[in-house]
DNA sequence: TATTCTTTATGACCGAAACCATAAGAATGG
DNA sequence: CCATTCTTATGGTTTCGGTCATAAAGAATA
């Protein structure tokens, strides 16, 4: 599940850096100056607005994020901020397009990770472009039950309904509400208010 | 704007087949086989559903499409269709990767590509999901607008109020009345039904 | 343990986009 | 050239999710 081994990134000149719970990572619209992986603890990619926020993706344990604007010079499309206390390896820029030039088996497995990225990105505009609220939250949640092969067929969803919201482009009120309707058609089962997907 | 010469094509094996107006050039949950290159006409990825269809991509000369599930190994996530006749480079999957494996190079400027496509991708959802249908419609023609860098200040809209609904999840109805409310506004232009940004 | 903040819950009301019917102009094809 | 289909347009109606107000349970913090 590690995109890169640590060791490769330290030969390369990386270094492991500590970010506070709630302290951002990069903003929109900055440009892209580092490689960023995740050593410990977890974050959020969002686009802020005023009313809403998006949540374009989470992030934790062996994951990278924020590297199509270093390859393609391009500025950041969205914020990351550290959702708890992380260790993350920094790598410059120049020193990870070397990396990837140097070694094709780890440039092939990203190429490998943005093409599933794009494809996930592609079932969520259809989703949420033409499904109804019920179908959005389902796609969300299926989305992070598949994303680790799971043993139990049984998953609980790791998320509040604000989250959910922060996911579809939906409000919390109406998430509630649709949960609810989900654990009712039998779709959603509710253990003392968590939400569990069979 | 041609991602790969057809030179570089024909030496790796590829044929230019021809595709009918209408015809299909893979369906959605289908394994791929193929590298596709238009080297004629245009072509459709999108996703139908009972009422509503949603496009996912417009492609024409010299672009590439349905490459990721190549690249990944899972199905496609979409319809692709020809918008008009074709002349299309088809090159085997076994061959396109030795392609890029043996050239660096190109390898490279896909995965430019695959960043840059995940970069719009992002900036759709957000918009979708966040914003009102004016801003949803401007956000599609902006990125059309801006795909290719034009000379000219003005970019004549080339879409229907329909393949504009199909973009932005919204229906015809409602792109038919933002679309003037638009005008109105001044943020587009209607020279003769044309919309026109400037 | 008290207090504050977050999360879930619920119901009333509102508004915007969907839905539906209709029509006229434009483009396409035989 | 005529017939058919596509595209744009318009108005009436409905519906669903958003908005707002309120509250209670739970979690975090002092």
């Amino acid at each position: 599940m590690t995109v890169i081994p640590s060791s490769l990134l330290q030969q390369y000149g990386a270094s492991l850096n500590r970010f506070a719970k709630g302290e951002y990572i990069f903003h929109e619209s900055w440009p892209a100056h580092f490689y960023f992986q995740l050593e410990e603890g977890s974050i959020k990619m969002f686009n802020s607005g005023e009313n809403n926020d998006y949540i374009q993706g989470l992030f934790s344990h062996g994951e990278s994020f924020g590297e199509p604007p270093l390859i393609a010079d391009f500025s950041y499309p969205a914020d990351a901020k550290a959702v708890t206390n992380c260790k993350i390896w920094v790598l410059k820029k120049v020193d990870y397009l070397r990396l990837l030039r140097d070694n094709p088996g780890v440039h092939f497995e990203f190429t490998k990770m943005l093409a599933i990225r794009l494809c996930h990105k592609t079932k969520l505009l259809n989703a949420m472009n033409t499904q109804n609220p019920e179908k959005r939250i389902l796609t969300i949640i299926d989305y992070f039950k598949n994303k680790v092969p799971h043993p139990s067929p049984c998953y609980e969803v790791p998320f509040t309904r604000q989250a959910i919201a922060d996911m579809t482009g939906l409000r919390v009120e109406t998430v509630i509400k649709k949960v609810l309707r989900l654990a009712e058609l039998g779709e959603l089962e509710l253990l003392d208010h968590k939400i569990v997907r069979h």
